[in-house]
DNA sequence: CGCGTTTGACCGGCGC
DNA sequence: GCGCCGGTCAAACGCG
């Protein structure tokens, strides 16, 4: 990872970029979002529309050679999508209304902090998340899902049998499902569940 | 006892 | 071909 400043160079070409520094007065924030991969499902043969929309691109964050691999064996294994961002946070499992199990924990290279990944726990999907802690700013996280969830949270089911209520509209309101109701939790929570249907939309 | 987590082993890809 | 590295597996472990 290469959140420096002047980091336009990425020299971790596998790596997620995020192109601005986080702004460390804020409480929290989900200071950036990169779509690394979207929706490229079709056969091995076409890899330019790869690169993919990030809402807050200055620079960086293309698509390299090893991205497109990485995006062939994605699409073998049916994971198409991968969403990354970046949140202060205390604690690194934020509630986002899935059910994850976690599967492994590595330290990884370049980097004090482990990564600890997940998967979600519901019958044949496979989305996976991995979660870590940023190697220059430690009181961010930053989280990457991969994958797009083949049912509904229970957060979002619950919003669309809410016959007046749009589930974006119902993402605003305090989850009923879940017990932590601190302001700050459910702050980030909704900011996840958003990115969450923006991604499978 | 059941379920989720931990953790070392293992595997495949990639660069040298 | 070898070693490094990231990702996954699975047995052991711990907790409710």
């Amino acid at each position: 990872m290469d959140f420096s400043p002047n980091g336009h160079s990425n020299p971790k070409p596998n790596s997620i970029f995020f192109p601005e520094n986080p702004d460390p007065m804020a409480d929290f924030e989900i200071s950036d979002y990169l779509i690394l991969d979207a929706g490229v499902f079709e056969d091995d043969t076409s890899e330019k529309g790869m690169g993919v929309a990030n809402e807050s691109e200055t620079s960086g964050a293309s698509a390299t050679p090893e991205h497109s691999n990485m995006q062939k064996k994605k699409n073998k294994l049916g994971l198409g999508h991968r969403i990354a961002f970046r949140m202060k946070s205390e604690i690194e499992a934020v509630d986002d209304e899935y059910k994850w199990r976690k599967y492994g924990k590595k330290s990884v290279k370049n980097s004090p902090n482990p990564r600890n990944y997940y998967k979600c726990v519901s019958g044949g999907c496979n989305v996976k998340k991995r979660i870590e802690r940023d190697r220059d700013y430690k009181s961010y996280v930053i989280t990457t899902y991969e994958g797009v969830h083949n049912h509904e949270s229970p957060y979002t089911s619950y919003c669309n049998q809410m016959p007046l209520m749009a589930p974006n509209a119902c993402i605003s309101q305090p989850s009923p499902l879940s017990s932590s109701s601190s302001s700050w939790n459910q702050n980030i929570k909704n900011k996840l569940l958003i990115y969450t249907l923006i991604l499978s939309h």
